[in-house]
DNA sequence: GCCGTTTTCGGCCCGACTGTTTTCAGTCG
């Protein structure tokens, strides 16, 4: 199976963490991990547009040399540069530096002078307290140490939903302070990522330690991992880190525009701001001593020459440019949506009924909802077979007389069955004005077997739209094994969609 | 290691907090 984006950006960013500890030049370590992020985020695989003859060398961050890196980890599987560093610096010095109050130097002393090399020479060395013989180091640091090796940091990130609940309830609870001006979320929340790491905070206010207190006196806060007056960490009950910034009014859009990050996006308009002889930090926008703005984030895009940038975008995955040259695409946005193409009703695993969600849908400005109920397949969902499907349409027929100006499609979620066939028969299919097709089970099927299984699903003249079509649910299931690129690529003579079939709407 | 409507060399974002110090290095975001 060809290399993953994220094993070469797992590459790299080991490369980074290793060549830190060494003291190497820090820009180049901030080069491997700009080119980390990079090849993590690119929409298609870096072996797939390298079959194509793209230039992984026009990316952001990606130049000539670690171009040809990537192409050689593709190729060969080796990241020869990695390799040569593990033997030098071999155990496990990358897990140490992860370790709170651990990083790069003081790994290094350790492994200077203690000689530690794996977590378990760490613990015995901090045991007998060796650790705070060395300078630089203290008795905090080394208990610290210990407590964190004896119960290690879980990586969790948050879902979206989850992290909106407790924002709005710490935004509550931080309102109440009168001191207090405007809260809002920031960082990767602002940016709608479907999973954050930790929530950043930023608040307005005159007098900036109050609010941080606040933070601290929080019920739901559990631990508080720094507190000054314009900074506050804390950990929840939950396990999410919150971070508190605290600003006055003035400072608001630059604030707002660096805690939302993301950090490279930040780096990059930093850069920006040097190239105009100017300095950008979340205080605002500086020639020298004097501030040229920063109320509103908008005035610091103007300034710096840019369109402004909406928080989903700010990546540094090629936005900045097109902002200059005034060639931002538009986001999708609430009002742009018409309609919905999936949806369950009580007729299978949905929690209303047709003619309640449709008078919903109306009222939010939809013109049309699909019902797409489960095929019979799916049992625990109380999946339809033919003859209930086709007295759901009766009903369906029924409700579009009654409702006016708005459309219910008849349609059907079926699930793809293990040899691609359908669950449910051509004459049924025949009948329905869209079709979804879907994976239920047998999620582990080899990689060539799942990808047949859905491409012989698609070449049913009736389906309209395969869904879910990795099967992954955030944070939760990984992906099943399927080669999206062969699923997107039109059969040979053949065009492009077509095995999609038109949406007979009545209506246009 | 990347990058350039001044540059192919010489820059490379910027500030807060902690713990260890006695003025600051290291870490973190």
């Amino acid at each position: 199976m060809p290399v993953q984006n994220a094993e070469i950006a797992a590459m790299f960013d080991q490369a980074a963490e290793l060549l830190e500890i060494k003291g190497e030049n820090p820009f180049r370590i901030r080069a491997y991990r700009r080119a980390a992020r990079t090849v993590e985020n690119l929409p298609k695989s870096a072996a797939a547009m390298l079959v194509v003859g793209e230039k992984l060398s026009e990316l952001p961050g990606i130049g000539k040399d670690l171009a040809g890196k990537i192409a050689t980890i593709v190729d060969t599987g080796k990241f020869e540069l990695l390799e040569s560093l593990r033997r030098e610096l071999p155990g496990e010095l990358g897990q140490m530096a992860a370790l709170p109050g651990l990083g790069p130097k003081r790994v290094k002393t350790l492994a200077d002078k203690l000689g530690v090399r794996t977590l378990e020479d760490l613990g015995r060395a901090a045991r007998k307290g060796r650790l705070q013989e060395l300078r630089g180091f203290g008795a905090k640091l080394e208990q610290g140490i210990l407590a964190a090796l004896d119960k290690p940091v879980r990586m969790t990130r948050f879902k979206l939903p989850f992290v909106e609940a407790e924002a709005k309830s710490i935004a509550d609870w931080l309102g109440g302070d009168p001191s207090c001006g405007r809260v809002v979320a920031a960082g990767s929340y602002r940016r709608r990522r479907d999973t954050i790491g930790d929530l950043d905070m930023l608040v307005t206010t005159r007098r900036g330690a109050t609010v941080g207190d606040r933070l601290t006196a929080y019920e739901n806060t559990a631990k508080v991992l720094a507190h000054g007056p314009t900074w506050t960490t804390v950990i929840l009950r939950s396990g999410l880190q919150v971070d508190l910034r605290v600003v006055e009014e003035e400072c608001y859009g630059a604030a707002l525009l660096y805690f939302t990050g993301s950090k490279a996006h930040n780096i990059a308009l930093r850069n920006l701001a040097n190239d105009d002889g100017w300095k950008l930090n979340e205080y605002g926008l500086f020639a020298g001593e004097r501030r040229i703005c920063g109320k509103t984030e908008e005035e610091v895009y103007e300034k710096l020459g840019l369109d402004f940038i909406p928080p989903e975008m700010r990546e540094d995955r090629g936005e900045i440019l097109l902002a200059k040259k005034r060639a931002l695409p538009e986001l999708v946005s609430i009002s742009d949506i018409r309609g919905d193409l999936h949806i369950h009703s009580k007729w299978s695993d949905g929690a209303a009924s047709i003619a309640d969600m449709a008078h919903v849908a109306k009222s939010r400005g939809y013109s049309y909802i699909a019902m797409t109920d489960h095929s019979q397949r799916v049992t625990v969902a109380h999946g339809l077979g033919p003859d209930r499907l086709l007295r759901q349409l009766n009903e369906i027929d029924r409700l579009n007389a009654e409702i006016g100006e708005f459309t219910i499609l008849k349609g059907v979620e079926v699930d793809i069955l293990a040899d691609g066939h359908l669950d449910l028969p051509d004459r049924v299919l025949s009948r329905l004005d869209i079709v979804i097709a879907s994976i239920h089970y047998k999620f582990d099927l080899p990689r060539d077997e799942q990808t047949e299984r859905i491409i012989r699903a698609m070449d049913n003249r009736h389906v309209s739209i395969i869904a879910h079509p990795t099967g992954r649910l955030i944070g939760e299931r990984e992906p099943y094994q399927i080669d999206m690129e062969r699923v997107l690529r039109p059969h040979e003579n053949e065009t492009v969609f077509w095995r999609s079939t038109p949406i007979r709407t009545g209506w246009t």
